[in-house]
Parts: C-alpha cells; structure tokens; sequence
DNA sequence: TGGCTTAGGTGGTCAGACCTTATCTGGGTT
DNA sequence: AACCCAGATAAGGTCTGACCACCTAAGCCA
C-alpha cells in the first residue's frame, strides 16, 4: 500500500522522512514510547543528510508524534493523542481567538465526551474515575494536587468515549487552559463543590445515563468557567461575548430543542 | 506581556524563533499573507544560524501557521485556521484511528457548528450559502465541481459559527476526509439529493432556527457516511463500529435527551 | 509581438566540526 | 558497605559555508 503524494507542499525530503516513520509506525515496527536509531546513524541508513533527518523529526516533533529529549533520544510519543501542545496557542496569536471561545469549545465536546463514556465506558473506566474522585476529596486542601486529579478524570472520560479524535481535541484544549488554572486554582476556594460535582458526573457515567452526564458535566464546566473568569477580572483577553446571556447560550447551543 | 517557558522540551533556538514570530503576529506586524525576510538575512537579524532559523520555520509550518514556497518565499498562512493538513493521519497511524470515529468527531463539531451558524450568522453568510447552494444545483452534473462548492458550504459554516477553533477542528477533520471524498463522489449518483439537504441546512440557519440546521446536518452527515461506506466497500479502514445501531447512537448521542 | 533564455533571489540539501545535556561507570571518601 | 563525584560516553543542538533546485521576471532574439 505505497504512500500517495498527499500534499505538494513540503519538501521532498521531510516528507520522505515522515512518511517512513509512519510506514514504521503502522506496520508495528515502532509503537508508542518505542526510541528511534540515533540520528547520525539513522541519516546514514536512509541515505540522508543528519540535517534533513532532523527536519523530518522537527514536523513530527510539532505534531506531537514523537518527543526529542536532548542528550537521550528520541522517541514516538505515547500517553494521550493531541494536536500538539502550542497549536492552540499559536492559531489563537494568529487568528485571535478570545478566551469565552475556548470555553465554549471545551464545554460543546467534552459534554459530548461525557455522554459517550457513559454509553461506552467500562468497567476499567468507572473504576479509574471512582479512584480519581477519591483523591479530589482527599487533596482539597491542596490545589496543586488537587488540580492533578482534575486533569486526569477529564482524561480518563476522553478515553472511556471511545473517540480518540475528539479526545485529541479535548486534550488540546485542555492543555491550552492548562497554565491559566494553575495560577487561579491556587486561591480557590470551593474545591469541596467541586468534587461533588466531578462525583455526580462519574455517577451518571456509571449508571450509563447519557443525558445527565452530559448535563453534569455542562453545569461543571459553567461554574469551572466562572470562577476562571472572576479570578481573572481584567485580563484583556477574555473579551466580551456576543449580546446574549450565558443562559439563553447553554440552552441553544448545546441542546437540540 | 513578556512570554513565559510555556514549555520545557523543543531546543532554545527553536522557540526562540517560533516566540519571535509569535510576538510579530501578535503586534500586528505580520499579518496572514505576509511575507517574512529571506532565510539568510533574517537568520543575521535575529543572530542565529540560518540552520535553527529553518528549524523554528519547519515546526510553525508544520502547525499551519506558516507556509513555505520554494523558490519564492515563506509567508504567514491565511485561509481559515487548522490544525496542520496531517496531523490526524499522522495521529490516526499512531493511534489507530477508525473512519467511523471520523465520521463521529465531525458529526458532533459539524452540528453544532450548524447550531451556531444559526443563532449567530450574519447577512453575508446567509447570501454566500446561498450561492453556494446555488452553484452546487448548477453543477450536479460535474461531481469534482460540486464538492468544491460542498467543501466551501461547510467551510462558510464554520465561519458563521463565529467559534474559530471548533471551526480549526472541522477543517482539519475535513481535509482528511477530503481525499477519500475524491474518490467516491466520481461515481456518485445522488448529488441533486445532497444538494437539497444542505438547501435545508440554508434555509434552517437564514431561520434562524438552530435545532432544525442541527437537525439538518446531521441528517446530511448521516447519509454522506451512509454513501461514502458503499462506496468503499471492504476497505479494511473502516472497521466496525460498536454493536449498536445507527439509529440509536444518533439519538444518544447528539441529543441530551 | 511573442516565445525562449538567462540571471537573480529564495528555499532545500549536504558535509563536517563542535557545543550542550543526560546517563553510565568506576574510583575514592565516609 | 553506602555514598558521592568526576570522567567517559552517547545523544541531540548549533554553526558554517558551499552547493542544489525552484520560481520569477527581465532581456534577448526571431
């Protein structure tokens, strides 16, 4: 199954190496936390210049397929697919995205993930969020760890979903919203609410009920965002929405009806 | 605004040039279209080697928001904003992505992209669907132009949604499809049928009624994956979705209830 | 006028040397 | 014996400068 052109952009090379790697990934050759040849030697098995290799390795680097460490190697990357940790950051300088709108991003497909890990989510899964639950109540007296935990039940629904693509998304986005909560969660004060309601969306996941998981985790986030935007008074890039109240919003725009 | 690590991992050259271009984007400076100094003088400029100049390059063009022409120059990207034109194959050999969870992924983001587009478009959105729609009825006879102007429909949505990057996520996930789309739309004997939904996307969104463009769309969606997995019967990529029919994951999954 | 040639500018590739970082290893100290 | 630290080693990071490939446009000739 020879590898078409696919794109015209992108020099000859690059693309040589990028998609012999992939060649390697999808016949099992490499596999996820796997460690390539180093880059001196793999140059000289493909017959390429050192340079071109490391331009090859730099795209996949970017998109988030493999990780360089210096002075160690480089390997495929592994832990939970993404779109690459500064995209967001970058199309947003370009395309000046504004705060509210990643929010209503986050809240469109992780409500969406919410409702398809309680139809699709196993045991292994309401496990896991069960175990994550714990330790939020047991850390709420430190953010820091408490914020670990957040992190990690939000991920672990993305994989109980069953969409790795929207997952990738949701992982991006998160990572985006990452930095801006560690300054924040520091002096928040409601961690105790806030594990409950991460405690009724695992129920709602558990008992398989699609509609209140979805609905759990759209009012988590709505509160998430507003104690997010009361922390951050004055921040210029979190510029007004559109003329229309929060609720009017949350009733169009996530529900058919 | 001094730009913080932000990051641990990617050389110090690199990020030096990506913050660099970064902070000319954000002060206005360069805007999408520009072009941006030659390698070799810009390199001088900034102290460094044309070879970590060429790197910082490679991994903004590998997110899209650079492109690269040889023989002519390096430019800021235009064009609606993404996620890189591989990225998902590239992620989807990694992880082993399935066309239906594509299908899925753009399902969920498309609809409620048409949500948005209703509650939120303007007049000049409406009138350029409705060209669009137009086009697409004068030009039922020729497939290869019809989905040109079913690719721009959907693209216009996308900016009518005003959420740029649920928009990013539809394009990326769009240009993936597009090449099997290619394909299959040669032989393809319904368009004046396709054509007639997405006139009742146009007309649900210049309604303003954003639970029948929800509607509309993922009806539309539904019979394009329908059409599309005829078409491409035996292709191993296609693997089978979980048990559960069509019809029930369309309800679970799109409407909270 | 019109097509062909050519020169200049710009990105792409190469080669090899040298720098920086991380890890391993062995000896010396406590 | 346990610990610590300095080399040695290996791997990625950067630099230099030359040359290749592509595109455009100016200039030449028919």
């Amino acid at each position: 199954m020879p590898r078409k052109k696919q794109q015209e952009h992108e020099s000859d090379r690059t693309m040589q190496v990028v998609n012999h790697i992939r060649g390697l990934i999808e016949n099992g050759v490499l596999k996820p936390g796997d460690q390539i040849p180093p880059e001196r030697e793999f140059a000289r098995s493909l017959k390429i210049s050192r340079a071109s290799l490391r331009t090859g390795i730099g795209y996949l680097a970017a998109m988030g397929v493999m990780k360089v460490r210096h002075g160690v190697g480089t390997f495929v990357a592994d832990g939970p697919p993404d779109f690459g940790k500064t995209s967001l950051s970058l199309m947003g300088a370009l395309h000046g995205f504004q705060t509210w709108q990643m929010f209503e991003a986050r809240l469109v497909i992780e409500s969406q993930l919410a409702a398809l890990a309680a139809q699709r989510g196993r045991q292994e899964h309401h496990a896991a969020l069960a175990e994550e639950v714990a330790e939020m109540f047991a850390s709420i007296g430190s953010p820091a760890e408490y914020l670990i935990h957040d992190v990690q039940f939000h991920r672990i629904i993305s994989q109980a979903s069953g969409n790795p693509i929207l997952a990738a998304v949701m992982e991006t986005i998160g990572a985006s919203l990452y930095d801006d909560r560690l300054k924040t969660v520091e002096h928040s004060t409601d961690l105790r609410e806030s594990a409950e309601m991460h405690r009724e969306i695992y129920r709602a996941i558990r008992a398989r009920n699609a509609a209140e998981a979805r609905k759990a985790m759209e009012q988590h986030l709505r509160l998430a965002e507003e104690a997010q935007g009361l922390e951050r008074h004055g921040d210029k890039k979190s510029a007004v929405r559109p003329k229309r109240t929060r609720q009017e919003q949350g009733e169009l725009q996530t529900h058919a009806g």
